[in-house]
DNA sequence: TGCATAAATGAACGGTGTTCATTTTATTTG
DNA sequence: CAAATAAAATGAACACCGTTCATTTATGCA
């Protein structure tokens, strides 16, 4: 049946090619402002067409999930070897800012947008990439605690307060309510940066005590 | 003149008008979810005699502003008389989490939402509020640092970083991306809960002397 | 070649924000 | 009071949107 094969491998190259087009028009337009006629331009099939590979626009949306968390797991990734953790968990942050920056579309799809959760039956595999993400910093901290630092507190809410605070940040500036302070975009963006140093700063008052 | 009195006291209250309604629906629906048509309707006038009182549908949005702000300066406000200014501070950060739970909407408009500040030309009066809101916030990072916390730190750039954080996990949380730990919204809400107690301790250690 | 099945179509549905020629209402003037 | 003028409100129309589905087109098999 290798007739059957190659109809199967057809069908997942357009889903693909949906996909790819969709992705481009997405984060070059944003969500909202892509339509499903704007993708199925864009593949030269009809509008019609997309609805027999996907149930609708927001799981368009949905299946760059898994990509965008991969990228941004990448990004997070990229620290030097550095002696203390301390010092490789300000990496991170750097990272994460960056990231977040650098792909304001795969940021708001991963950690702002409504949609996509709504959509969302229970389903736990979706998640496993995101839990990696956060892993990435557990593991982090879990090495800050061992040198003593954040030492009395519970490793997965200390993780979610340096996530937390990351993640306000970073939406404050990029939903431009940083520039209340009526200076522009590159004061406002240090103003962001001295508030991430100083609470890394605080963060190092948390030591305690060398591990035995 | 009487007569030209009278209509523009009369234009002013259909203005009201629309945006009471307007304030009732978004809040009640989304603003997404509510349209022009919805409006119109509820006051019992056609569609396009909003459009002569209002440039378009963010502007409807955007008028909310001020009310939203105000709202929050009362909630923020409201703290026992304690002692000392961490507590405060701590009370007020619980203050802005619990408005942020019962008006979703408006911190939505306030903080998140990307349409109000693109339409926005370089009205500095329409910050007046806001800024006022952050200010209660520097008020009291100021007395905290007159006692010994945070001193090291510029007073702006400290009072960012609160923001950020509390800003950070109050939209993890509304925005569902705390649901990825599998548990329910309950168990989700004590974990954030318990990140705020870890920032708020943490912030403790900034302690270095008494003041003079 | 004819037939069954799968795939793609695109018109149609009910919605959206917004505009504007037209009608209605109110006021002023002769 | 009636006619003229100005102001306000209308609602059909426009160009979109996401989505559906009867119909058409393409494909593989007997």
């Amino acid at each position: 049946m290798g007739v059957s094969d190659r109809k199967e491998r057809e069908k997942a190259e357009l889903r693909t090619k949906i996909l790819e087009a969709a992705k481009m028009l997405f984060l070059d337009k944003g969500f909202e402002k892509t339509s499903i006629r704007n993708i199925a331009e864009q593949i030269e099939y009809s509008p019609g067409t997309i609805y027999l590979y996907f149930k609708d626009k927001n799981e368009l949306l949905f299946e760059l999930h898994v990509e965008a968390f991969q990228a941004l797991i990448i990004a997070l990734s990229d620290i030097p070897i550095a002696e203390k953790a301390v010092e490789r968990l300000e990496h991170m942050g750097n990272n994460y800012i960056k990231f977040a920056f650098e792909n304001p579309e795969l940021y708001n799809l991963m950690f702002i947008m409504e949609a996509p959760m709504e959509t969302l039956e229970c389903n736990n595999e979706i998640w496993d990439d995101g839990m990696k993400a956060f892993e990435l910093l557990r593991y982090l901290v879990e090495d800050c605690q061992k040198e003593g630092y954040l030492s009395q507190y519970n490793l997965d809410d200390a993780s979610l307060m340096i996530w937390s605070f990351v993640h306000g940040l970073v939406t404050l500036k990029s939903r431009k309510r940083l520039e209340m302070f009526a200076e522009d975009d590159q004061v406002s963006l240090e103003r962001m940066m001295r508030a991430y140093k100083i609470f890394v700063e605080n963060l190092k008052c948390s030591y305690e005590q060398p591990k035995p």
